[in-house]
DNA sequence: GGTGCCATCAGGGTTTTCCACTATGGCGCG
DNA sequence: CGCGCCATAGTGGAAAACCCTGATGGCACC
């Protein structure tokens, strides 16, 4: 039983790559180079595994590895990556993949990577083994949840973040106008401008996106 | 470069079995029968691995594991046991161990278990690596020690319950009555109860609430 | 067979949030 | 100096959440 296999990166160049290295042992069902898209696409089709790509813009493989986990999580992930680096090995696998292995890794050993993934195995590099070893046994949940979560953070003035800690904390806008004596209607203005940055569409997914990373 | 190992296990016909398979590849370096005994040699004779057995009497394995790493975190663990339930695989991973194999494992695949955790890598069977990345990815520590009864949760019928849970997910009033199958004003009625049971006064503390708890 | 709790829903009201649009003063940068 | 970004703030409207009162049927318990 061959795994059915989506692929997300947005580099062409790399997909091309992976693409030459599958044909003829895997069913590609699909591809995406965009977040957005990819979730979609992925909720769509359903394939077995997805070969996500880590470092995407707007959010990154992160965002949609944690969406379509939330609402499919029988969809299988495994992270495919030039970083391996221990944070976000750590995040990766937070959202739920169910393996992590560097670019460096030969077609075979992709090829049978993903045929593990998808039979519901774990597939990781025995160094990236060790990196989630280590962060669960000492488990500080806060130690690792800060780096790869900054680039949505980055998005956001210094205002922005003042106020999205005081919704966070269940403020109203009135409560939080009077705590940094502005205007309601300014505190509207920043709320807005954070839910579109951080694409959420009201303030109760703005609370619990803030105590996924604890702030 | 063969790792020496260390052998726990309180049947002597346990030992002697991974004594045959092992004879001629790796270097057994002593073997204890007693977890004080265990504790004592092993960081005496300091081997590259210690092969142990999980379910002893007089505390188990897990004591070996815990007094030995905090003392001397270089020496690595692979636990081998008859258990593959994931709360003692879990509990032996916060421990520290850096593999977990099942005594169904065949002789050859035992000597490169323990080669590859002396070499620093891990080693797991694909299935109790999943029960790992479960318990790390919804990484709830409360869940795999104990679970402590709420009075407050307990003062919700189970249908206020239901709709916390949908609450603290960011749905919408209108998401939840369609969700269950009833009214909006039904919604309203139970958050009320929620709400004045719990003494918060709006859904946002709620959120806030139930993410503490985490639900 | 009443009493109490639970789940269901309605009417009708206030407050809060969300959204689109607009606008202004400040500030840095080329 | 103009351009863009940021923080500020307004109008006005739609939607959502919140609150109170009251009502019904079901079900368990004494």
């Amino acid at each position: 039983m061959t795994p059915t296999v989506f692929l997300v990166d947005d580099h062409e160049l790399i997909r091309a790559g992976i693409r030459a290295e599958l044909a003829g042992e895997l069913t590609i069902v699909g591809e995406a180079d965009d977040v957005d898209v990819a979730i979609e696409m992925i909720l769509e089709r359903s394939p077995d595994v997805v070969l996500l790509d880590v470092h995407m813009p707007r959010g990154g493989g992160l965002r949609v590895l944690r969406e379509v986990h939330a609402s499919s999580p029988a969809i299988h992930f495994l992270a495919l990556s030039v970083s391996d680096a221990a944070e976000d090995v750590i995040a990766i696998v937070r959202a739920g993949a169910r393996g992590y292995v560097t670019k460096s890794i030969s077609g075979v050993d992709l090829v049978d990577a993903i045929r593990r993934v998808g039979a519901g195995d774990v597939v990781f590099s025995p160094r990236l083994a060790g990196f989630v070893l280590d962060a669960f046994a000492s488990s500080d949940p806060a130690a690792y949840s800060e780096s790869v979560v900054d680039a949505e953070l980055d998005q956001l003035t210094p205002r922005e973040r003042q106020v999205l800690r005081l919704i966070a904390r269940g403020y109203s806008y009135r409560d939080i106008a009077t705590e940094l004596t502005i205007s309601i209607k300014t505190v509207e203005s920043h709320v807005s401008s954070v839910l579109r940055k951080l694409q959420l569409s009201n303030r109760h997914q703005l609370t619990n996106w803030a105590s996924e990373r604890n702030l």
